[in-house]
RNA sequence: GCGCCAGUAGCUCAGCUGGAUAGAGCAACGGCCUUCUAAGCCGUAGGUCAUAGGUUCGAGUCCUAUCUGGCGCGCCA
């Protein structure tokens, strides 16, 4: 890449002035063309220690680069001391080789080597359908999953579950009780219950399959009847709700899996051992303030049964010795709470500290005509997931649950979701994926047959499509920093700006025939396809890492009037 | 009371982990369709980056305090 190797010429520059350790030399892409395509500020880092001024170290090490090795045709000196550079133009041409080169490929790297990553989300008990949460860490994980591929991760995507705790009884006590009132026992409704009209349809589904079998029964036997038969229908739902959202896991977690196997009495028996569990007033607990806890924790009630606490850190102990000595949570910001504890529990044990990473995200509104959309017939409290994509549709969905940062909380405009326009930034990258497509059906040409190799790049000359080259060039860096940071908006971000940079210089040619990509002289023609090629591609796997569909042709829906 | 997250244009949000004159979309205003699909483009206007200090060559970004909003603080799950 570009600014590897001019980051190496600068070292070997520094070197020769007599700095050996500059550390990582600052190389950024200023905003404003004008100062180049890269800029260093470390003359101006490294002016205190070499007691000269930042603009005079400049000009030394802009007299000293060897331009040819660095990649260069221009360095100068500008402000208080930055190094301004350009790059030669032959860069551009064959970064729009590699471009075509690499196709699907364009934008990975190897930067993980294989090395395994477990990521768990979602991870929602199965007491009820998916909802609109759900849907943003749904949409949210999978992106994050893959783009750590995309950064050369061997992923594995996880979702934990509960299928045997207290909520899980609430829910069975629930399918009971509607049960017995489907057959006419006029039994009460728990207080704490789950109200949703799903409950009911369970309750129907058990009468249809098992008639009045375990009508007035109380017994452990019919609420365990309905439990199983619930966990097993709403798991199976979930599932659905998932594989319609175009989201898929390698592998199911059971909390309860943990108490079998014997991990959480392992887990209890290692903690121990390390001397950091103490009893008190006939309780268990760990002593997670010496990792930075705020208190510390009850690992055994004196009830003789454990906290939640303690099947969560024999879980992520578990993830370690599967192998995953990189793990990413994906979870609600209303489970901020526990992320200190597990931290401090797995590190009693010790792991690293930091172990695991979180993303945090916030709430999800759903909006519609400036009014909070609060209900879902089926569901009874809150929004699905299903009622969301079934509406929006799943691609614009998953963009809208992406494009703002985990932390912020999220409006969801269904007005502006349903809308097919340009306010809509989904149809807006779409629609320019699919007006590459549609370039090349009027040239008459595949998308495969375009090949650089072809082309006289340097007919690509004005600064409109320079900069468009440029801005596809950035592609990989954007893969690389948003695996980094767990922060798939900044596709986004980066697919909308693609986006409005080639709608911009496509419709150039509407103004002037000469601007266009077909009935302009071949030669031309063929070094204009190969950008627009290189847009597709880029635009493509763009979406792609995000789960999103790059179509090759858009019809629009005809409206009412 | 303590902790976490947020506060940037009228609205919704970016801001590359400290860089140069803070950006985009929408909304507003003015232009552009016998079109390589106008689902679009060009231009104009819009800012005390919540507030007050501090750190340094340089702060929207880091530190401290304050204000506002959201969330969390059990031998609940």
């Amino acid at each position: 890449m570009a600014a590897d190797k001019l980051r190496q010429e600068i070292v070997r520059v520094l070197q020769g002035m007599g700095v050996d350790d500059a550390g990582t030399i600052g190389l950024d892409r200023p905003r404003n063309p004008e100062h180049g395509d890269f800029a260093s500020n470390v003359a101006m880092t490294l002016s205190k220690r070499l007691g000269r001024p930042p603009r005079q170290i400049a000009e030394e090490i802009v007299q000293r680069i060897d331009r040819g090795a660095a990649g260069v045709s221009d360095a100068e000196v500008a402000g208080p001391g930055f190094i301004n550079f350009r790059l030669v133009q032959d860069y551009l041409h064959q970064g729009l080789a590699e471009i075509l080169g690499r196709d699907a490929g364009y934008g990975r790297s190897e930067a993980g080597q294989g090395q395994p990553v477990n990521i768990e989300f979602v991870s929602a008990n199965p007491t009820g359908p998916l909802h609109i949460g759900h849907g943003r860490q749904a949409a949210l994980g999978d992106a994050v999953a893959e783009l750590m591929a995309w950064s050369g991760w061997k992923v594995h995507r996880e979702f934990y579950y509960n299928d045997a705790g207290e909520q899980i009884m609430r829910l069975a006590r629930s399918v009971w009780a509607r049960y017995q009132q489907e057959l006419g026992n006029d039994v009460p409704f728990p207080e704490d219950g789950y109200h949703g009209d799903y409950v009911r349809e369970i309750a129907r589904e058990i009468v249809a399959e098992h008639g009045d079998r375990f009508r007035g029964d109380e017994g452990d036997e019919a609420v365990d009847a309905m439990r199983q038969f619930a966990v097993a229908r709403l798991r199976a739902e979930q599932n659905r709700d998932l594989d319609d959202f175009r989201v898929r896991f390698d592998e199911f977690f059971l909390e309860s899996s943990l108490y079998t196997s014997g991990q959480v009495e392992e887990t209890i028996r290692r903690l121990r051992e390390t001397g950091l569990t103490y009893e008190h007033e006939g309780a268990l607990w760990l002593r997670t303030t010496e990792f930075g806890d705020d208190k510390d924790r009850v690992m055994v009630k004196g009830t003789g049964h454990p906290t939640y606490f303690l099947p969560d850190v024999a879980y992520h102990l578990s993830k370690w010795e599967r192998g995953y000595h990189r793990a990413i949570n994906v979870q609600g910001a209303d489970h901020h709470g526990t992320v200190a504890r597990v931290r401090a529990g797995v590190q009693a044990l010790g792991l690293p500290a930091g172990y695991p990473e979180y993303v945090l995200h916030q709430m999800v509104l759903v909006m519609r005509g400036g009014q909070e959309v609060k209900f879902s017939k089926r569901a009874g409290g809150y929004v699905t997931l299903r009622d969301l994509f079934e509406e929006a549709g799943v691609d614009v969905t998953r963009y809208f649950f992406l494009m703002r940062r985990p932390e912020s909380q999220l409006t969801f405009d269904l007005d502006l979701a349903l809308e097919q326009s340009d306010r809509n930034p989904v149809y807006k990258v779409q629609y320019a994926h699919a007006r590459m497509s549609s370039i090349f059906r009027r040239a008459g040409v595949t998308a495969a047959e375009i090949r650089a190799g072809d082309a006289d790049l340097a007919l690509l000359a004005s600064p409109a499509e320079s900069e468009l080259v440029k801005l596809l060039l950035r592609f990989p860096e954007e893969v690389a920093s948003s695996a980094e940071g767990h922060a798939p908006h900044g596709i986004c971000a980066y697919l909308e700006e693609v986006a409005g940079a080639v709608n911009s210089w496509y419709h150039a040619g509407n103004l002037d025939p000469q601007l266009r990509v077909v009935g302009v002289p071949e030669e031309l023609s063929r070094a204009r396809l190969v950008l627009s090629r290189a847009v597709q591609i880029v635009l493509r796997n763009g979406l792609t890492t995000l789960g999103i569909s790059a179509p090759e042709r858009m019809d629009r829906e005809e409206s009412d009037t």
